[in-house]
DNA sequence: TTGCGCATACCAACTAGTATGTATACATTT
DNA sequence: AAATGTATACATACTAGTTGGTATGCGCAA
């Protein structure tokens, strides 16, 4: 068991208490004692609790959402199926657990934005990422007449993660899976309308 | 000063730090310090923290949220037209600061859905009560020939719901007011849709 | 033998909640 | 009408448990 070893299993363990209980209900203690390992080990790998959910979003959550919207720059197909193929894994693979316990984005956003501009604008970066990364694949697909001319490309893209953010949230009270898949299913009728 | 007087006082209040702190943030004993009263007023009326929450719930979120969506069932007008008019409304209302602590509604529901059952069905009856009115007024639009025979109104009053969460949360993190304004515009292109 | 990776033991501040006291209004008895 | 009881509406003082964080020590590999 190294060092690095150490350190990414403690930011796993604190992403799923965070993403259960929320930052402000993360008890970091609580979940070192569950691993079996102490604060030793903890104020070893990070000076505070806010540095650890700093960490859980720059390491665990950006890349995570990130990965595919980046892979947008070089993913060939119309732009219109390549979102709309995401967001219909998301809704295939979202159990019940992820529906329950919400975005994970979502949460962070929701609970932290008006508490500490830190998370705010680590959690920006995210969310503005995934809306940019959208919005330059409809607009390759406005230049290469796959997109309605007239779309406004970054009101889309910023409409579809609103949907989506949404649409969990939506479920998350409801509990219900099948609610997440109508409302996913709503947006991806949306996206459509921009189809040439 | 009677005495409904000081528990609504408190439960404004109330609402407010959990609006922008939530709920797990609310630190009570500081808001009432702050209001120049003592724990022993607060423990009158509210035998727990919880129940605080719930009451804020109960009488202050619930009855905002949903005066709207049950006027729907004697409003006359065209249901598309009712709904588009009342997301501009909340549109063209929001002050920044609004935006910048997110929909109080939204927030107690990302947050405490997971952690506490009473706390989300009484939160899924806000929403889903939301949902329920605007479904009814869609139907009763189809029925008069107003909105197109062959729409899912259930879905696209929830989807609704979804977008405009979805609205808030986004300009939450962005700090942007705009951002909130062009999501609800798209919101409304949706809704335009179904006219008949 | 020095520094890394952790364990142990501790602490100060906080936090929800309680126990108890008290002033005032209002009803009841005398 | 005066005296007495009683419920309401708080205030004060306290506590047990928690929480984030620190100080220190110690084994082990390079």
């Amino acid at each position: 068991m190294n060092a690095t070893d150490t350190r990414e299993r403690i930011l796993g363990r604190m992403f799923q208490d965070i993403h259960k209980n929320g930052f402000q209900g993360l008890r970091a203690d609580r979940v070192i004692a569950d691993m079996g390992i102490t604060k030793g080990a903890l104020y070893h790998y990070f000076p505070s609790k806010d540095a650890i959910g700093l960490a859980v979003i720059a390491e665990i959550i950006e890349p995570s959402y990130l990965a595919f919207f980046r892979s947008l720059e070089q993913a060939k197909g119309h732009p219109i199926d390549l979102l709309k193929d995401h967001l219909q894994e998301l809704a295939d693979k979202a159990s019940p657990d992820d529906i329950y316990l919400g975005c994970p984005l979502n949460n962070l956003v929701q609970e932290m934005s008006p508490l500490n501009e830190d998370f705010r604008q680590r959690l920006k970066v995210v969310m503005d990422g995934m809306i940019h990364y959208s919005t330059r694949a409809l607009e390759r697909g406005v230049a290469q007449g796959q997109v309605k001319a007239d779309t406004d490309c970054a009101a889309v893209a910023s409409f579809m993660v609103a949907g989506m953010e949404g649409a969990y949230g939506v479920a998350k009270v409801q509990k219900s899976l099948s609610s997440f898949h109508r409302n996913i299913q709503q947006l991806l009728n949306y996206l459509e309308l921009f189809r040439m």
